[in-house]
RNA sequence: GGGCCUGUAGCUCAGUUGGUUAGAGCGCAGUCCUGAUAAGACUGAGGUCCUCUGUUCGAGCCAGAGCAGGCCCA
C-alpha cells in the first residue's frame, strides 16, 4: 500500500528544485535585500574543485547555508559568493593520473603549457559539478558569481601581498628537509605522507664511531638508513639519560645504560663477553669528538660543497671538519643504542637540530635519489638501488655496499633486521627519503621572544580579537602560532601561483614584483610572449627583468606558490581590495566564516591571518565556527583510498538533502558525527519496485523523527482541512477567546521563536534545532492529542475554527523556523498552507506522495503568520509576540503533564489499560500554586487518563505517608561532623512525626549520642508518599493514587471503548476514508451483546456507523453476515474474554462529513 | 618527547559551586496508546563513575600518583 502520507524527501526535493528553477525563487531570494542597510558579511572558504562532493562537504555547506538563509530572512544584505580552490599539487596529481604520467619528466615532455591547461580544465569541470551538487543540497548562492583562486585578481593580489612582505624584509630563501620521492622527483607533503605509510623490513646497522683522544673507545650508534651515514656530522645523546661504558674484546663502547642488556643478543659470534665498567650522564659526553665513518670522501673534506644556509637564522659553524657529540633531549632510551646518528642534510629532525647546533649540512642526494659528485665510489648510485631476489625479498645493493665498506674499515659492529612502518610514495610506492632543498619562506620572527616582537606576535594579537567557536579554537590557533616555523611558500611544481620572485644568479639580490603593471614596467624581455595569458607557467616564466643591483637579466624563480596563499588572500581579492577600496571597506571583515577544524588552524585560518595581518593588521573575520569530521556509521574514518568514503550524490538521492541538513543542524560542531548507513542499491530498487520510499535504518529515523512528526502533524491538518473545506482566511478567533490548549501552544511557539532566534544569532544551530524539535514534539504528542476531537466534530463553530487556526499558525511558523535548515520541507509545508496562489502540483509528485493531494487555497493576508509570500524563503523571520507569551499557562500545562505521566505509571502497575475508564484519581500536589494550576486544567488530565474525577488529597490522608528528606547542602553546612548521626536519626522518623513537623515547623531529633537537635524546614523537607496497598506513583512529592475499583458499569464502558477501537482499526486496515460512513455488525455472546446494545449510539458515533447490528451467538458460530462485508474474528482476550466477530461495509454517502462529539478541552474561560 | 583533551549503562553522552539511592537518548524486554504518526507513553533489566592514595561529616566532581585512549605539535 503506497502511503501518500509517508514523507518522501528525495522525491519532494526533486519536485521543488524544478519548481524553484521555474519560478526563479532563488533569484528573488538572492536579491530581496539588495538595498538593505544592514549587512551580513560571510566569506566562503574555497572548496577544492578537484572532485565531486562527499557527504562531509555537505556539513560544511549546510552550516554556511543555515546562517546565510537566516540572515536573509532577517533582511540583511549579503554577497552569497561561493569560492573554488583551483591551484596546487592535488590538481596536478589527478591530471597526472588521468594521463598516466609517472613523474615530472613525463609532464615536461607533454609540455607545461598544455599540462597547465589540463589542470584548468579539470578545475572548471569539477567546479561545475560541485555547483550542481550544492544546488541539490538546497544551498542558495549566487552561483554565477563564484570566485576562483586561479583568477587573475587572486594571483595579482597575492603578488601585492608578497611585495608588501618583501618591503618589510620578511621574504627569504632558505632550506628545508622534506620527504622526497626519488622516482617521481618531487617533494611529498605531510598530508600525502599519511596516505603512504606501510610496514616493511629493513636492515639496520650498528656502527662504531672512534672517539678522538680516547684510543680504543667508541660511540655505538644505530641507524635504519645506512645511506645517510656519508652525510653524518654529529652524534646526539640525551643529556638526561645515563650512559654506560662497556668493555668488550679489549675495547670500550659507549651506549645508553638501559640498552646494555641488548648487547647480549647483538654481540653475535664476532664479539666476546662484555661488562659495564663505568656510568656517566649523557651531558658528560656532549662535546666529545669522533672520527666520522666517511671522512675520506671529498665532500666531507671540502666544506664549500655544503648546503648554503644563507638566509636561515645564522648559527656560526663550529669546527667544520670535526664530528662531535651534541645534546638532544628527544633521544629515547628505548631504541637503538641511545646515541643517534645525525645527518642534517638527510632528515628533518636532524636538520632542525643542526640549525640549533650550528652543524654542517651535507646534502648528498640529487632529485632522483642518487649521490652527487664528491662521494667517490658512491657518486651516481641511487639510494634505492637494488633488485628483488628469488624469494621475492627486496635487496638494497647500495645498503649492502655501504655495510661492506664499513666492515672493511672495521666500523661495522653488527646488523639487525627490523620491521617498521616507513613512509612510501602514495603514488608509486617507492620508499621516501629526506632531502634538503632550497625553498622560499616568509619569516615569522623568533619564537619565545620576551618582547613579543615580530610578525608572529602581531598575528597573535589579531587572533585574540576573533571569536572562536568552539572556544578551544583560540588556544589551538595561538599554540600553532607560538610554535610554527617560517612559512614555506614555494613548491617545485607547475600548476599554481607564479611566485613573483626574481633571484639574480649573478649578484644574489632578489626582488619581488607586486603587480602586473610593475612586471610590465620592469620587463626587458618576454612580455609579448606573456601578454594575453593568465599569470601562470609557462608564459609568465618568459618575462625577464633587469636586476636593480647589478643589471643582469633575471628570470622568475621556477617555483609556484603554496596553495594556502591562494585561499588566504580571499578576504582581499574577492572584495576588490586593490581596485575598489570602498567596496572592500563595506564588506571587510567577514562577520562569519565556518570550516572544518582539522587542518585549518595551520591552513586557511592561518594563511588568512598572516595575510591580513601583513596587509592591514586587522582580523579578516570576526567569528569562526569550526566543526569536526564526518566518520562512517561505525565510527571509522571515511577514506577515499579505502573506498569507505560516501559521495554526496549517492547519499542525497537515498536520504534526501533535508535529512542530511537536519543531521548536521542538530550535531554539536565540535564533535565528530557518525554518518549512519545509507540504504543499499538493492534496498533502493526493491522500494522503487513497490512504489514506496525506501525504509531508512533506525539511526536515520531517529535523526529524521522531528521532520516526520512535523510532516504527520501537517498531514493531519491538511486531511481535516480538506474534509471541512477549511480556509484560514474565512475565520478569525482572537487568541483570548481560544481554548487553553490553543493559547498554550501559541505561547510555546513564542518560546520556540525566541530560542531558535537566539541560537542562530549565536551560531548555535544545535540550540535552534533542539528548540524546534521540542516544539514539534509538544505539538504532536500533546497539543494534537488534546484537541483532535475538536477537529472531528461536525459544526464549524468558533471552537473548531480556533483549533484550526492555532494549528495553522503553528505550522506556518514552524515552517519559517525550519526554512534555514530544511529548505525543501519547509517550502512544501509553507507554500501549501500559505502561498496565495499555489500552482497545481504536478501529477507525478502526487503519485509519489511527495505532495499533499489537495493544496489549501489561500487568499489575502495571513492571520498571525505575517504577510503571505510565494515562498517561505522570501518571508521575514518570525518575531516573538509578547502578547501571546503565557508563563502561567505553561506552568499549568506542565503540572498536568506530570500528573498524566504518573497516572500512566500507576495504570501500568495496576495493569489497568487506559481504555478502561476509572472512577477517580487522587492527587497530592506539594506546592499550593501547582495545586491551583492543576485544578484549573483538571479536565485535560482526566480526559488524557480516561478517569472520571480528580480528587485532591489532604496531607494527612490515609492513602499517604509522610517522610522527611534532608536538604543536604543546608544541613551539612551547619552540622558538619554530626551529619552521620543526624542522617541515621532522620531515617527513624515516622509518618506522624513528619506530619507534625509539617504543621509546627520544628523537628526535634534525638541523636544516638543522646544529644538533641532541632531541625527546621530550611534543613528538612516533608515529602508525601503513597501508603502501601494503594495503586500509586510518585515523583518528587507529587503523588497520584488510582481508584482501581472497576465496577460492572465501568467495565462495560471499557468494553465499548475496546470495541470502538477494534472497529476503527478494521476501518483503517480496510482503507476506508476517514470521513466514510459504514454499516457495522458485531457477532458476540449475549453478555457483551447486551452491553453493546446499551451503548450503541456511542459506538455508532465513534465509528461513523449508520447502523450497528448486534447478533448474539453463544456457540461462536456466526450467523450469516452481510454480503460483501469485511469481517474479522476477534480473539476473546481483546474484549474482556468475550468472543466476537466484526463486519463492516461502506454505507451510502451522507451529507455531514463527520459527526463526533467534542470532549476534552473546556472552552476558554478568559 | 612536549602540549591539550577524554575515561560514567551494551552504544553515544549529560552530570551545576562536593550533598542521601548517579541520569538522558538509542538499543533490549514487557505493557499500553493511536483513524496524523516510520510517532508516542509507562515499566523493567543493565553501573567497581579507569585504578590506587589522599583531603572532607560527605567525592563521579577536589588533590597526588598511575593506567588506557584521542587530538595537536615535534
Amino acid at each position: 500500500m503506497p502511503p501518500l502520507h509517508r514523507l518522501d524527501l528525495p522525491a519532494l526535493e526533486r519536485e521543488w528544485l524544478a519548481r524553484w528553477q521555474q519560478d526563479g525563487t532563488m533569484e528573488r531570494y538572492l536579491h530581496r535585500n539588495d538595498h538593505a542597510e544592514e549587512r551580513f558579511r560571510f566569506i566562503d572558504g574555497p572548496i577544492t574543485a578537484n572532485n565531486q562532493m562527499g557527504v562531509h562537504h555537505a556539513w560544511n555547506r549546510a552550516l554556511k547555508d543555515y546562517y546565510q538563509r537566516y540572515h536573509t530572512m532577517r533582511g540583511q544584505r549579503q554577497r552569497y559568493q561561493n569560492g573554488f580552490d583551483c591551484q596546487g599539487l592535488w590538481v596536478e596529481v589527478e591530471v597526472e593520473k588521468e594521463f598516466k604520467f609517472k613523474n615530472k619528466h613525463d609532464i615536461e615532455e607533454y609540455g607545461i603549457a598544455p599540462f597547465v591547461e589540463r589542470c584548468k580544465e579539470r578545475v572548471l569541470r569539477f567546479a561545475g559539478l560541485i555547483t550542481e551538487q550544492s544546488k541539490r543540497l538546497g544551498y542558495w548562492m549566487n552561483w554565477d558569481n563564484s570566485y576562483y583562486t586561479m583568477s587573475d585578481e587572486n594571483n595579482y593580489t597575492i603578488w601585492h601581498f608578497l611585495k608588501t612582505c618583501h618591503e618589510r624584509g620578511l621574504i627569504y630563501k632558505g632550506r628545508d628537509a622534506m620527504p622526497w620521492c626519488p622516482r617521481c622527483a618531487t617533494g611529498i607533503s605531510d598530508m600525502e605522507i599519511n596516505e603512504g605509510r606501510k610496514e616493511v623490513q629493513h636492515t639496520s646497522v650498528y656502527v662504531r664511531f672512534p672517539l678522538q683522544d680516547r684510543a680504543g673507545e667508541y660511540l655505538l650508534v644505530w641507524t635504519t638508513t645506512p645511506w645517510t651515514l656519508p652525510a653524518n656530522v654529529a652524534a646526539a645523546v640525551n643529556p638526561d639519560l645515563t650512559y654506560a661504558k662497556v668493555a668488550q674484546d679489549g675495547e670500550f663502547y659507549y651506549l645508553s645504560k638501559d640498552l646494555v642488556p641488548k648487547l647480549a643478543k647483538l654481540r653475535g659470534k664476532q664479539h666476546g663477553d662484555f661488562q659495564v665498567v663505568g656510568e656517566l650522564p649523557g651531558a658528560d659526553l656532549v662535546g666529545w669528538q669522533y672520527t666520522g665513518p666517511f671522512d675520506e670522501l671529498p665532500a666531507w673534506q671540502d666544506p664549500s660543497r655544503d648546503v648554503d644556509l644563507k638566509g636561515t637564522r645564522p648559527v656560526p659553524l663550529r669546527d667544520p671538519l670535526v664530528h662531535r657529540v651534541v645534546p638532544w633531549k628527544d633521544v629515547a632510551a628505548t631504541e637503538g643504542t641511545g646515541i643517534v646518528h645525525i645527518a642534517p642534510g638527510c632528515g628533518r629532525e636532524d636538520f632542525f637540530l643542526g640549525k640549533d647546533e650550528g652543524l654542517r649540512v651535507i646534502a648528498p642526494i640529487d632529485e632522483n635519489g642518487a649521490y652527487i659528485a664528491g662521494y667517490d665510489w658512491l657518486t651516481g648510485r641511487a639510494v634505492n638501488e637494488g633488485h628483488t631476489d628469488d624469494k621475492g625479498h627486496g635487496v638494497n645493493t647500495l645498503a649492502r655496499a655501504i655495510m661492506d665498506n664499513l666492515k672493511a674499515k672495521e666500523l661495522l659492529y653488527q646488523t639487525e633486521s627490523i620491521q617498521h612502518v616507513y613512509p612510501h610514495c602514495w603514488r608509486c610506492g617507492t620508499e621516501l627519503i629526506f632531502r634538503n632543498v632550497e625553498e622560499w619562506f616568509i619569516n615569522m620572527g623568533p619564537k619565545d621572544d620576551p618582547n613579543h616582537q615580530g610578525l608572529r606576535y602581531e598575528i597573535m594579537a589579531v587572533v585574540e580579537q576573533i571569536r572562536w567557536l568552539p572556544g578551544f579554537g583560540l588556544e589551538r590557533e595561538l599554540d600553532w602560532l607560538r610554535n610554527m616555523e617560517d612559512w614555506m611558500i614555494s613548491k617545485k611544481r607547475y600548476w599554481g601561483l607564479a611566485l613573483p620572485i626574481f633571484d639574480c644568479a649573478q649578484c644574489g639580490h632578489f626582488e619581488v614584483i607586486g603587480s602586473k603593471q610593475e612586471l610590465h614596467d620592469r620587463a626587458v624581455a618576454g612580455w609579448e610572449e606573456f601578454d594575453g595569458h593568465t599569470p601562470h607557467r609557462p608564459y609568465v616564466d618568459a618575462v625577464q627583468i633587469r636586476c636593480s643591483q647589478c643589471g643582469a637579466v633575471v628570470s622568475r624563480v621556477a617555483d609556484v606558490g603554496n596553495p594556502w596563499l591562494d585561499a588566504g588572500i580571499v578576504p582581499y581579492s574577492t572584495l576588490n581590495y586593490l581596485d575598489d577600496r570602498e567596496y572592500w571597506r563595506a564588506w571587510f571583515p567577514a562577520d562569519f566564516i565556518t570550516e572544518s577544524f582539522p587542518g585549518q588552524f595551520r591552513n586557511w585560518f592561518y594563511s588568512m591571518l598572516v595575510m591580513s595581518t601583513v596587509l592591514e593588521n586587522r582580523p579578516p573575520f570576526q567569528t569562526v565556527l569550526g566543526f569536526a569530521s564526518v566518520l562512517a556509521f561505525d565510527g571509522s574514518l571515511m577514506s577515499k583510498s579505502k573506498g569507505t568514503a560516501l559521495w554526496f550524490a549517492e547519499a542525497v538521492e537515498k536520504l534526501g538533502a533535508d535529512t542530511m541538513r537536519w543531521l548536521y543542524a542538530a550535531q554539536p560542531p565540535e564533535q565528530d558525527v557518525w554518518f549512519p548507513q545509507v540504504p543499499t542499491d538493492d534496498e533502493m530498487a526493491a522500494a522503487q519496485a513497490k512504489g514506496v520510499p525506501v525504509r531508512l535504518n533506525d539511526s536515520w529515523l531517529q535523526i529524521r523523527s522531528t521532520l516526520d512528526k512535523l510532516w504527520n502533524v501537517y498531514y493531519f491538518f491538511v486531511t481535516y482541512a480538506n474534509i471541512d473545506g477549511f480556509d484560514p482566511a474565512q475565520h478569525t478567533v482572537p487568541p483570548a477567546q481560544r481554548a487553553d490548549a490553543d493559547r498554550w501552544l501559541l505561547s510555546e511557539l513564542q518560546e520556540t521563536i525566541r530560542l531558535v532566534t537566539e541560537g542562530l544569532d549565536d551560531f548555535d544551530s544545535v540550540k535552534a534545532a533542539n528548540a524546534i524539535s521540542e516544539c514539534v514534539d509538544q505539538v504532536s504528542n500533546w497539543y494534537i492529542r488534546r484537541v483532535r476531537r475538536r477537529f472531528w466534530k461536525s459544526a464549524m463553530d468558533d471552537d473548531k475554527a480556533a483549533a484550526y487556526l492555532t494549528l495553522y499558525e503553528a505550522l506556518v511558523t514552524l515552517a519559517k523556523l525550519l526554512a534555514p535548515f530544511t529548505p525543501f520541507l519547509a517550502e512544501a509545508i509553507y507554500t501549501n498552507l500559505a502561498r496565495p496562489h499555489p500552482p497545481t502540483p504536478s501529477p507525478s509528485a502526487m503519485e509519489r506522495g511527495s505532495e499533499m493531494g489537495s493544496p489549501l487555497h489561500r487568499n489575502g493576508e495571513g492571520l498571525g503568520v505575517g504577510p503571505l509570500s510565494p515562498s517561505v524563503h522570501l518571508t521575514d523571520w518570525p518575531a516573538v509576540d509578547p502578547a501571546l507569551v503565557n508563563p502561567e499557562l505553561r506552568a499549568e500545562t506542565r503540572i498536568v503533564q506530570r500528573v498524566v505521566n504518573l497516572g500512566r505509571a500507576a495504570r501500568e502497575k495496576a495493569q489497568l489499560r487506559v481504555r478502561q475508564p476509572l472512577a477517580a484519581l487522587h492527587v497530592r500536589v506539594p506546592a499550593v500554586a501547582d495545586q491551583d494550576r492543576l485544578v484549573r486544567l483538571t479536565a485535560q488530565a482526566l480526559d488524557e487518563l480516561n478517569i472520571k474525577a480528580l480528587k485532591l488529597l489532604p496531607p494527612h490522608s490515609e492513602m499517604l505517608t509522610a517522610s522527611v528528606k534532608p536538604k543536604m547542602a543546608a544541613l551539612g553546612q551547619k552540622y558538619r561532623t554530626q551529619m552521620p548521626k543526624i542522617l541515621a536519626a532522620l531515617k527513624t522518623v515516622e509518618s506522624d512525626q513528619a506530619l507534625a513537623f509539617a504543621a509546627s515547623g520544628q523537628l526535634p531529633l534525638q541523636l544516638a549520642d543522646g544529644a538533641t537537635v532541632m531541625l527546621t524546614p530550611a534543613e528538612v523537607e516533608v515529602q508525601a508518599g503513597a501508603q502501601e496497598g494503594y495503586v500509586a506513583a510518585e515523583d518528587r512529592g507529587l503523588v497520584v493514587v488510582l481508584d482501581a475499583h472497576v465496577t460492572p458499569e465501568l467495565a462495560a464502558e471499557g468494553l465499548v471503548r475496546d470495541l470502538t477501537h477494534l472497529l476503527n482499526a478494521l476501518r483503517k486496515r480496510a482503507d476506508f476514508a476517514i470521513e466514510e460512513h459504514i454499516t457495522a455488525t458485531v457477532v458476540t455472546d449475549a453478555a457483551l451483546a447486551e452491553i453493546i446494545t446499551r451503548f450503541a449510539a456511542e459506538v455508532r458515533e465513534e465509528t461513523l456507523a449508520t447502523t450497528l447490528t448486534v447478533l448474539p451467538s453463544d456457540d461462536g458460530t456466526p450467523p450469516e453476515l452481510p454480503a460483501g462485508a469485511i469481517t474479522e474474528e476477534i480473539a476473546p482476550g481483546k474484549l474482556g474474554g468475550h468472543p466476537a466477530t466484526l463486519a463492516i461495509a461502506r454505507a451510502p454517502k451522507r451529507a455531514t462529513p463527520r459527526a463526533r462529539t467534542a470532549k476534552g478541552d473546556a472552552p476558554a474561560t478568559k
